[in-house]
DNA sequence: AGATTTAATTTAACTGCATTCAATTATCGG
DNA sequence: CCGATAATTGAATGCAGTTAAATTAAATCT
């Protein structure tokens, strides 16, 4: 929490190592997850008393800090039992917990959307996990993995949704040029305030119902009529 | 489409003008579509033959530049027809149209999600429109915008998805590890080959079917609840 | 224990980017 | 034809990520 004392060390290694992966990205999430402050390497390194250069003893790139701060997030989400409960209970569990993990560090977010993906192997045995599942309850082989892609696009797109400076911005808009939108809006907000939760959240679980619902739906049908 | 004629313009104002907001804004959308040169001010403005500077004549900064873009993109999505057709045939064709244009220029994606949208006023009354047949077709009121939210998220995740480098990366994935996921994932190309589409768009057809399905029955439970 | 290698930093420097400012040259309106 | 304004270049600024070399300490070897 502290910005550090600013006692500048002079070069040269010091006693005992200031940094190491695991400081540095407990760090770089604090600084991202710090609507204001910019994600910039010097800042970076501000906050851990250290010169820029330094973080590049741990990490090669930003863009191999960011890989490693994914790493960790996908760690976060966890597996909410794809082995015990049917896919489309687990992958509910799943959807929510993701979007609360990308919800908690929303700066990462266009990091991740933007840095290119370099083949992230950890995250790809939680897929194979989620694939078995499918298989398990006896989902049409050639739709597991348009379905998972589809839930976790609708989770990505929601969570950048988010990001967009929201109630900001939303005043200026026009109501005369845009009526219906605007009660359609209210009245989501009034069972939104109801239920107690963020808009948000409740707009985001909705979607996340539907198209869970719709994804049944269609791999029955595509069952049956496969007979 | 000429590089144009590297002839190095003196200082002073060109007899006949070079740029025009126009101009400017269709040479970013083939720089941006241009895989392999980078989105900066500096190859905009090689592209046009003229240097940085003159671009902030037109723009006042790259993010007044890619707002302009962003206009473009939702003048060419337009509206499909809510006025005549239901809204669950209506936001299909838009969201594939939607989709499309995205996919045309998928490297401003990227900048779209991270540069900041300070309000788009144009995209608006389109949003209303489509609310309105929403209503029309007796969707329960409060759920109207959390189902174009969930729309648009998802459409926008899977831009996005789209924009992972695919094919060139998954065959470093160990397939002992993640069997299941790489023959389910053999089955949903197979079938794609088979209809003759990609197999993104394939995925992305599905995915927008079980959503629109999804909402739809979800739509008719709660008017049922409610009734 | 001393010499050598390796590790963790800093300092200094480079490159490319967006942006700003002043200078330059042309057109346009009176 | 003269001043104002428009469209460009040239030079310069500041910040970003990165690289290379210098510096000091620890770890390893003999």
């Amino acid at each position: 929490m502290s910005p550090n004392s600013d006692a500048q060390r002079s070069a040269g290694r010091p006693r005992a190592a200031v940094l190491s992966r695991e400081r540095i990205l407990e760090a770089a999430f604090a600084l991202v997850d710090d609507r204001g402050s910019d994600f910039t390497l010097a800042a970076l390194a501000r906050s851990l008393g250290v010169r820029p250069p330094a973080l590049h003893h741990y990490f090669e790139s930003k863009a191999d800090l960011i890989a490693g701060m994914r790493g960790r997030l996908t760690l976060r989400v966890g597996d909410p039992g794809f082995g015990q409960l049917p896919w489309y209970e687990a992958i509910r569990l799943w959807a929510r917990s993701y979007r609360e993990t990308l919800g908690q560090h929303p700066g990462i977010i266009a990091a991740l959307a933007t840095f290119p993906v370099d083949g992230e192997p950890e995250s790809m045995s939680d897929y194979d996990r989620i694939a078995q599942a499918f298989r398990r309850d006896g989902y049409p082989e050639h739709r597991i993995v348009p379905a998972i892609i589809a839930i976790e696009s609708y989770i990505i797109g929601s969570a950048l949704d988010a990001l967009a400076p929201e109630d900001n911005l939303r005043p200026f808009r026009d109501p005369e040029s845009t009526p219906v939108l605007e009660s359609a809006e209210r009245a989501a907000r009034r069972r939104a305030a109801e239920r107690g939760v963020p808009v948000a959240t409740e707009s985001f679980d909705f979607g996340l119902r539907a198209l869970i619902e719709g994804l049944r739906a269609l791999g029955r049908e595509e069952l049956e009529a496969a007979g």
